[in-house]
RNA sequence: GCGGAUGUAGCUCAGUUGGUUAGAGCGCUGGUUUGUGGUACCAGAUGUCGUGAGUUCGAGUCUCAUCUUCCGCCCCA
């Protein structure tokens, strides 16, 4: 009778957590929402798909490992022309555009939402994940400090949700930009591309890549030595100058990044770390860019980035819609911080209290006293069914619920510690 | 998509030069303990050895194919 059963399996890359592990990520959720809203952002949600013309739209770019959408009774040569969005920021610049009459600028949201890209996971890599994305939108012209704002609010939220040990990696891609033009390098865009993989490559990669792009040795020698530039103070402008480029932009960028980490340092103690080769994959970015990194681990890909991007929506307005934001890779943080022992997992509900059924108890009492207590915001469960109280409270013990009430007594036992006390249903509180 | 590995109980893994009834720890179930879990002790259950074919008297062990997962590249949270 029995024909194969089918294997239960998630498709590699889609994550789906355990309750433990759930309740961990609901509890970061909620900080994260909390930090945002303490400083004024407002919550958006956009839809899962998107227009391929409107996910293509900043970035061209087909490489891009984009999951397309198509019906099954499509017909057979129907181009598939929508997508699953890749990212926040793109879905946010055709919200702005599309809604720019209705919205008052600056504009300050927050969207906390899984984006897919069909990429080969691994630890910290998903092909489903969710982001926490802050961006503040403006008309015209978006303030220079909302460029310290965004890298501070976000820090605060990585701290607030347990993430202590981290730096934020700081540049501005108009030094690169500028300094590559004034070397008179014509593949500007190319050429910051490679100088981003400088971590990861190392020098001779680099420098082997720069001169199949049929750059100079003059050139390549001094794209090294700014990409090199890493201070944790205010020193790389004087680092970059003494490189001895002029060029308009390359100012303009060192002003602007010093700038912004002058007012960042006085609002957020979570330490920077300018990095002259940070660029970053999106090539929307205008301006500043932004990288958190967890210190004093093996893992060394990001948590989270951003940056400002002046042009964003040029392409669905003629409006000019500058912005700065930032995003919070919230599976692979939860994930790597599993992995790593950075955090563990608890209770596996959320409930605070069982009130256990314990032989000649009144079930009416029982519900009763759940009642009083769930009035008061303890969250409460009721063992109904009753049975040997031994399993009642393997039950607790399983799902490691704090406390157990025993109505038939009012007693309430301290699942930790051991400890039975009389109390009173009106009046007790869990110690937190 | 390309390159390299992996696959044995729910989990982490052992399994000698192919040899008969395939193991450990953890977890799970029950008991010691008729109102008290988590510790301890005792007992127990569990596997088409990823899948399919081939070599062999005999395959978890060898060969081929296929799938899966993992690690790189690409890309990036």
């Amino acid at each position: 009778m029995s024909a194969q059963l089918i294997k239960p399996a998630t498709i590699t890359g889609f994550p789906e957590y355990l309750p433990e592990e759930r309740i961990l990520e609901q509890q970061m959720l909620d900080k994260i929402r909390a930090v945002f809203e303490s400083h004024g952002f407002c919550s958006i949600e956009t839809p899962v798909v998107e227009k391929l013309e409107v996910l293509l739209s900043k970035s061209a770019d087909t490489n891009k490992e984009m999951y397309v959408l198509g019906r099954l009774q499509a017909e057979e040569k129907e181009e598939a022309k929508m997508g699953l969005r890749y990212d926040l920021t793109v879905p946010f610049a055709r919200y702005v555009a599309q809604h720019e009459n209705d919205l008052v600028f600056p504009f300050k949201r927050y969207q906390m939402q899984p984006c897919w890209r069909g990429e080969r996971p691994k630890l910290g890599r998903y092909r489903q994940f969710t982001q926490c994305d802050v961006d503040i939108v403006a008309r015209e012209k978006l303030a220079l400090e909302y460029d310290a704002l965004i890298p501070a609010v976000v820090c605060e939220a990585w701290q607030k949700i347990g993430f202590e040990n981290i730096v934020l990696q700081i540049s501005n891609r108009k030094i690169l930009a500028g300094f590559a033009e004034g070397l008179g390098i014509e593949k500007v865009g190319d050429t910051l591309r490679i100088l981003d993989k400088l971590k990861k490559i190392g020098s001779d990669g680099v420098r082997e890549m720069l001169t199949e792009l049929n750059l100079s040795t003059k050139q390549i020698d001094a794209c090294l030595k700014i990409a090199e530039i890493n201070t944790t103070d205010l020193s790389f402008a004087d680092k970059v100058h003494a490189l001895g480029v002029q060029n308009e932009t390359l100012e303009l960028g060192l002003n602007e990044l010093t700038e912004c980490v002058k007012l960042y340092a006085s609002l957020c103690k979570v330490p920077y770390c300018v990095d002259m080769s940070l660029v970053r994959g999106f090539d929307y970015y205008t301006g500043t860019t932004y990288e958190v990194q967890l210190v004093g681990t093996d893992f060394a890909d990001s948590i989270g980035g951003g940056g400002r991007y002046d042009n964003l929506a040029s392409t669905m307005t003629k409006s000019k819609l500058p912005g700065v934001g930032m995003s919070m890779g919230i599976s692979r943080a939860l994930g790597v911080a599993l992995k790593l022992g950075l955090m563990t997992t608890g209770a596996k509900s959320p409930t605070e209290v069982l009130v256990v059924n314990v032989e000649g108890a009144d079930k009416t009492k029982m519900l009763d006293v759940a009642e009083k207590l769930r009035m008061r915001g303890i969250k409460t469960e009721v063992y109904l069914e009753g049975g040997k109280l031994a399993k009642q409270l393997k039950y607790a013990n399983d799902k490691k619920i704090p406390y157990v009430w025993f109505d038939i007594d009012n007693m309430v036992k301290n699942m930790e510690t051991g400890d039975q006390q009389v109390a009173d249903p009106n009046s007790w509180l869990p110690q937190k």
